[in-house]
DNA sequence: ATTCTTATTGATAATTTTTGCAATAAGGAA
DNA sequence: TTCCTTATTGCAAAAATTATCAATAAGAAT
């Protein structure tokens, strides 16, 4: 809840408003994490706002890096408030999400950075599996 | 090219077709790689073929190990012929894009499936940052 | 070659996501 | 408070993606 303020902040900083669309989202978002954006629009129809505004706001936000947008299954999006970085394990079968801290990848990124010269974001990312359940399950068919 | 009979044996052996539609589609992205679905699309309408069908094929020929599927910006996807693992560098700002090869990935994946008992599709990731002369042109109008 | 099964396609509609633009309202200045 | 600027929204249309279903055709069997 203190969060909001400081966010505001920002934005204001930034050149940009507080609008009551984007702190509904925000809410809605702080409340359970990993929504997509019609799972978005479901916590936040009540006020009267629009799908287009939904997804307009989720891209400003994550533009913003007040939020983190993962891919799931399909390259469909879903979004968290933004935090302590971290990455997703997937499961295909089943859809379970485990989360990595993000420390597990700073060697790697560094040692990337260095080959390509690029300057990653290393922030986020979504690896696909099978996860311990379901790799008994497609044993036990097989 | 000699690749295109030993794929069409492998999709009957399974109790898939072979159709027209599906080869134009493979040669296409034998021509070129990470094409979008439109970009599909544009090299083979001549053949009559519907968008519906380039969607469906695409997601086909990626489900069944035949292309890859990477996900561009905004979580749009790209599509190439299989071929040896690697993983991609997409720069934010000018969408350079730069290929890595799988093998500096095998051992963070190695370690993350110990830790988490998931067993991990190692394939085709896509890390977003700044390539080098996008992080010079940022530099300069700041 | 003919028949038969059914995987696949095209056509169409539904759904999701993006875009253009005029009306609205956030928030700084007076 | 009132006024102004312009970032943001709602609305409506466009574009992209997915789903439905009857017609087609791949390919195995005869
Ligand atoms: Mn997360
Ligand atoms: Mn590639
Ligand atoms: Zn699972
Ligand atoms: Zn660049």
């Amino acid at each position: 809840m203190s969060c909001l303020p400081r966010l505001s902040q920002s934005l204001r900083a930034r050149g940009y408003r507080v609008t009551p669309q984007r702190l509904a989202i925000l809410e809605a978002l702080h409340h359970d994490g990993h929504l997509s954006p019609a799972q978005v629009y479901e916590r936040v129809r009540q006020t009267g706002m629009t799908e287009a505004t939904v997804y307009r706001t989720l891209e400003f936000l994550r533009a913003n890096g007040i939020v983190f947008a993962a891919q799931r299954e399909g390259g469909r999006l879903t979004y968290e408030l933004a935090g302590a970085s971290h990455h997703h394990l997937v499961c295909r079968a089943c859809g379970a999400q485990v989360d990595l801290e993000a420390a597990a990848f700073q060697e790697l990124i560094a040692s990337l950075e260095q080959q390509s010269g690029y300057r990653l974001e290393a922030s986020h990312l979504t690896l696909f599996g099978l996860c311990p359940a379901c790799q008994k399950d497609s044993k036990a068919q097989a």
